[in-house]
DNA sequence: CGTGACGTGTGACAAATATCAAATCATGAT
DNA sequence: ATCATGATTTGATATTTGTCACACGTCACG
């Protein structure tokens, strides 16, 4: 790894709460790679070999059942993924590809699991990332039993705006078809889905998805702290 | 506590890798409590107060929406919840309540989050838990997303087979109601589902359910791994 | 210019699921 | 044994969702 990487890597808030010891043990034999649009970065199924960060880009988690592929989650920098198979070094339940180009911090399995072992600042901070990607996961899953697939693209919509920067309008980054996988519905039930918006104050141009009234699609969505709020 | 409780609680598996002193210091001000069928433990929404741990009995974990109830998850002892509440010291995504005459072990939540910054075993045992409830979780959406409900009962039945005695036959400990709620389908659905199995080499009386061909089962079913299987 | 690949939208239809109403069954209390 | 209550099943119907076929537009490339 080049030593500015080293530096930028340093700082993540991963590794706030490490001793300098063993964060250099950690990153003994790490990576910060650079992949293009589109990687397949991890199979499921296959055995855990690096921890992953995405430090930059953007990554979807899906699972392939049946030819067809279901989104599991959507990741935006800083984020850690398969830390639950590395932590258990248990096989991966889903794939990872790049959705954008992006720098990803490959960290040697063992490693993480040696130093988990004997450094309790980063036992913690594993702690932690675990809680929240398990809570994340509950609420998704309370989004699919309890909603319809309207009810969770309307809220997709508005949890996405909120964390871009107009908060009232977002452009997709990825294509319709990956859109659905991740909503959980299918391409032609997105699209009459989104039309069916159109009379709840969205408004869609192409990959562009604005939200002209706020109050009328909250109206419908009806989102809820404990599925929709990020910080709950 | 009662000193042949306390005796039983620190042989639990979750303990197994503290120290002596660490240990004493967990379980002060912890209560092993008996609680009847029926009770609702913790409320969605509310600030943790307690891990619990589930040392006999049966708790589900469900989520109530729109006056409508959802089962997340159905525990068998032993098994801790609302742990990633607790370390995160965040409010509960679910509520639970118990389906069973049940023991539990309550420990305060401060005492966990104060071991869990000074006692590395501890901390390794709450991550493997994490990492598994976080596995759990991610295959639960993962049947939701690529599943119909028959296939999903089908599957569940399977399953619970597999860990009971004769691993072809099981009585259900609650009501097709609380059952249709875990699967994520209506009692009227579920009804039919179940009459549709009876096809597939499943045989239905009252709360019995008797697995006649599991190779038929199976094959209408397709159980895989990565979402079936709680070894991977 | 074509033209072909690809992404997207739309209509028609089928399948799955939910909803409402009513019938039937099971169970415990008396 | 009888009754009343709640649980469960069944039927009819509405809604949601998926599937298939095809149309349309864009864009890269020959």
């Amino acid at each position: 790894m080049r030593s500015d990487d080293f530096d930028q890597v340093k700082s993540l808030p991963l590794f706030a709460r490490m001793t300098e010891q063993s964060l250099d043990d950690l990153l003994q034999g790490a990576l910060l790679q650079q992949f293009p649009i589109g990687v397949h970065l991890i199979h499921e199924g296959d055995p855990p070999d690096f921890l992953h960060v995405l430090v930059d880009g953007l990554v979807e988690i899906f699972t392939e059942q049946d030819e067809v592929e279901w989104g599991i989650s959507l990741l935006a920098p800083v984020s850690t993924f398969i830390l639950a198979a590395v932590v258990g070094d248990q096989r991966y339940l889903n794939s990872a590809r790049t959705l954008k180009e992006s720098r990803i911090l490959l960290i040697p399995a063992q490693s993480v699991r040696t130093i988990l072992g004997r450094e309790i600042g980063f036992a913690q901070t594993v702690t932690s990332e675990l809680a929240s990607a398990y809570r994340g996961a509950v609420k998704k899953l309370k989004g699919y039993v309890a909603r319809s697939s309207v009810e969770r693209l309307a809220n997709w919509i508005l949890s996405e705006a909120q964390s871009a920067a107009s908060g009232k309008h977002l452009v997709l980054p990825f294509d319709r078809a990956t859109l659905a996988s991740h909503i959980g519905t299918t391409r032609e039930n997105l699209s009459r889905n989104l039309a069916h918006l159109t009379e709840h104050g969205v408004r869609i141009r192409g990959r562009e998805i604005i939200i002209d009234r706020r109050d009328l699609l909250e109206a419908f969505a009806r989102p809820q702290r404990f599925i929709d709020d990020p910080n709950s």
